[in-house]
DNA sequence: AAAAAATTGTGATCTATATCACATTTTATT
DNA sequence: AATAAAATGTGATATAGATCACAATTTTTT
């Protein structure tokens, strides 16, 4: 299959930057691979030799801390994963984790600084996207280290309903365990926090269905702590 | 004074990279200024115009988050400050304080998108810059939430003595309040701990002046959280 | 040098959440 | 369908560190 990423629909903001010539060049270099649930993209402590595109589906970025695995953020497709590993360090700072059915196109990294090298505006759009990466870690860090749990809980229900599924109810794609990495804290606690945004008619849970029946509250909740 | 970056002798990484040419255009386009200790450089929820380069001194980066003020760490010169925020969110998401007398390099965005598009190593350089500073945003991370209070002080000391004095012994630029920001916990806490280190002989405090004695011990209670 | 303001030290108490323990439910495997 | 494994719910208990309160010290201002 030829130039298939001139044809691809889901370009990045930085690939539609591209000519068609460069485009084609990327194509050449640019290997689509499916991931299933559970699949391992990137593994901490290896080493980085492509950049990685989310093309399609969900993945989680997790790093095994000094105590404990920390999920730092959930990835939607479509973005780029590993940026800041593959320009900087080589090796990698975190592993990434497909939780929801992927394809992933991994990019020679070579062809890739080509690309970098012969077009500014795709070499911007690919410095935005490591800037406003870092900016998220950023607030999501001093999130984490100031809220308490119930704040932290209302945040990962909100981010899930407006960003991830853009819907008021889904089916939460981690269990609680994870998502106590997601919080840092405890599976229990996660647990105690449901049954309590539960009974007070804040969401409905039915397994791994949340639906979000109070938004307002939730919101109220995520911006006190 | 005419083409004063072509003879300074505190070149970024990336400014070492451009021509002759180009750094007289960086000449016409950059202010340097001199800041005293608790000067504001950059001001969070402003609206970001220059990029700014520290070229002398030491600064803190802190955010006013949900409930108390964070420090996200200390820059030590040479550096460049706020780029995430210059090229992406335009306001700037968190404020940048002097905390030793500071020489910073105001550079106009204009002309320093001219020189990231015309010059490919430059823009490179730039790039990797962005990508360490968001790693080491995601460690510092996880350090906070995992490690406990005398794991993240020992983190600190071993900081200002490893990277930024280069020394054993040296005068910490911040009172414990700011500390406690700085590891997320309550001043009295900090107090503690130091009072603890240096009954233990780890090490020996008087005033803001600090001698670390017994670095290996350091490192252990920093290992282990 | 005196007065005021800021910083630090330390005990007593409080609290959010971790941890432990075990029952129950859900999901996966044979 | 039966069995095993994983995930969840919930009480009881423990604990790191916050908060409060105030004294002592250091620094800054007058």
């Amino acid at each position: 299959m030829k130039n298939k990423c001139k044809i691809c629909a889901i370009k990045s903001r930085a690939t539609s930057k591209l000519s068609d010539q460069e485009i084609e060049e990327l194509s050449y270099n640019c290997a689509l691979v499916k991931f299933k649930k559970g699949d391992s993209l990137i593994k901490q402590g290896t080493f980085s030799t492509n950049v990685a595109y989310l093309r399609r589906g969900l993945a989680k970025i997790h790093i095994t801390g000094p105590y404990r695995e920390q999920i730092v953020r959930i990835v939607k497709a479509p973005s780029y994963m590993g940026l800041p590993t593959t320009f900087g360090d080589k090796i990698n700072q975190y592993s990434v984790t497909v939780i929801e059915e992927a394809e992933v196109c991994f990019i020679d990294i070579g062809a890739f600084r080509r690309l970098l090298k012969s077009n500014f505006n795709f070499s911007y759009e690919i410095m935005l996207e490591v800037c406003r990466n870092e900016l998220e870690v950023f607030n999501r860090c001093s999130n984490r280290t100031q809220k308490q749990i119930r704040g932290k809980i209302a945040d990962v229900l909100l981010e899930f309903s407006n960003k991830i599924y853009e819907s008021v109810s889904f089916r939460i794609p981690l269990n609680q365990e994870d998502l106590g990495n997601l919080v840092d804290s405890s599976r229990e606690s996660v647990s105690r926090v449901f049954t309590e945004f539960d009974r007070d008619g804040l969401i409905k849970i039915s397994g791994k269905k949340i639906e979000i029946c109070n938004k307002k509250s939730l919101e109220l909740i995520s911006a006190n702590g």
